[in-house]
DNA sequence: GGATCATATTACAATTTTGTAATATAACTA
DNA sequence: TAGTTATATTACAAAATTGTAATATGATCC
């Protein structure tokens, strides 16, 4: 385990606007830009310059479509992610929350 | 998925001090905080802080012997953790390092 | 070509995270 | 109890990350 990449890779989980993008596309289909601004309701700048992170990580891929640029979920790293870290939050719950080091 | 616990818990690991304890508990016994601070080369102050952290996120449980404190890898949660990010890192590492939003 | 719409990029200020040094606490021992 | 060792906590400066506003690029349509 040579931890760069690691550390690269739960960074790009660690920040509110990226995990409102994974969440906004994992529920659904694939989004434009645009389409993903008015669901979070996050600048367009806020919203290209996360994405730009997330498929830079592989956890979102792009697409063109006319004017508008597509981006789906990588389902195949992102889905067990979850699962896994649904199982851990749910037993550590309220140690997560009163974490003192990290807000 | 509210997402704000997993916020948290990525950035647990997110972090190149606490990344290296747990590289080094996974592959042994657990630890004193002497001992991880002289394994790592890191400060004892450094070392007690990132432990708070990762304990109270759950990552590792603490245990009193004598003076001492043994620190030991919460192992249900990181093992499979560490499989699954092996197998994204090995497919997408290229693009892990060279995004630039993240350091 | 010029106009327009969608997204990307850049520069920068504000916030957050980090490590260090100093200090405090806590467990043992003589 | 005083002294010693091991770890935790705190205050703060330095570094990294963030979002915003402004600007640039790129695709389409006329």
């Amino acid at each position: 385990m040579i931890h760069e990449p690691y550390r690269l890779f739960f960074k790009a989980f660690s920040n509110r606007t990226r995990l409102g993008i994974i969440q906004l596309l994992k529920g659904g289909k694939p989004k434009s830009v645009g389409e993903i601004c008015e669901a979070l309701g996050f600048k367009q700048s806020r919203v290209s310059r996360n994405l730009k992170c997330l498929a830079d990580c592989g956890f979102v891929t792009a697409e063109q479509n006319g004017k508008q640029r597509i981006y789906s979920l990588n389902k195949d790293t992102v889905y067990p992610m979850v699962t896994l870290i649904e199982r851990h939050i749910s037993k550590y719950q309220n140690h997560l929350k009163r974490c003192g080091v990290l807000t």
